[in-house]
DNA sequence: AGCGGGATTAGC
DNA sequence: CTAATCCCGCTT
């Protein structure tokens, strides 16, 4: 779907499934405008939550206070805690009263960004991103401080899938291929780079 | 009010 | 391998 050049990403790019969306996001950048100044990482890892059958989404546990934004309109940020320690960043996606959110997992971070980017938990730290940017919109609309956009560059040449990490509490779901990724980035996150040099 | 657990990470 | 650390959701 397109995006003007260097334009915020409209809400219909995310009014659409979160199993469409997730690959769409590979190679478009996510930036915050903070404390810190503009800091910035191009998508090559993450994961789609299809909504409340998928059992390892939190959508699956229903509508609370957690998970309100979910089930809200699409082009939202859903920023929560996991821990008590490290914060995971997810783009809202699907119709509003759908609970689709795809969560970024890694970035290959902008040449002046200081720290690690890969990982959810380590990019929100490094780009800045913590609760209190929960619910965030993330389009034009509201001309917020995060946003996700397009900018110039080669496309992304190739989409891998795997499962997704770190949910095998979710039986049956656990198996389902929706971890997107670009294949051979420096910058995926440490745990499949670990599983995959194992089994290789 | 209390309790169990988590879409992770760093350090031994 | 495991501790860290706190919010949330559910039970009492």
């Amino acid at each position: 779907m397109a995006a003007g050049p260097g334009g915020r990403l409209p809400r219909a790019f995310y009014a659409r499934p979160a199993l469409t969306v997730a690959p769409e996001l590979l190679g478009l950048w996510l930036v915050h405008d903070g404390p810190a100044g503009r800091l910035a990482g191009r998508i090559v890892e993450v994961e789609a939550y299809v909504g409340v059958d998928d059992l390892a989404s939190h959508a699956s546990r229903g509508l609370t206070g957690r998970t309100s934004v979910m089930f809200g309109p699409p082009g939202h940020a859903y920023i929560y805690l996991i821990y008590g320690l490290h914060h995971c960043f997810n783009v809202v996606t699907d119709s509003d009263g759908e609970a689709g959110a795809i969560l970024v997992r890694a970035l290959e971070p902008a040449a002046d960004v200081p720290g690690r980017t890969d990982g959810p938990g380590r990019l929100c730290r490094t780009l800045g991103i913590d609760r209190t940017h929960n619910t965030l919109d993330l389009t034009a609309e509201a001309w917020g401080p995060l946003w996700l956009e397009r900018r110039p560059g080669p496309p992304v040449p190739e989409v891998a899938t795997s499962p997704r990490i770190g949910i095998d509490y979710a039986g049956e779901w656990a198996a389902r291929p929706w971890r997107f990724y670009v294949p051979g980035s420096r910058s995926l996150s440490a745990r499949p780079r670990r599983a995959a040099i194992g089994r290789a």
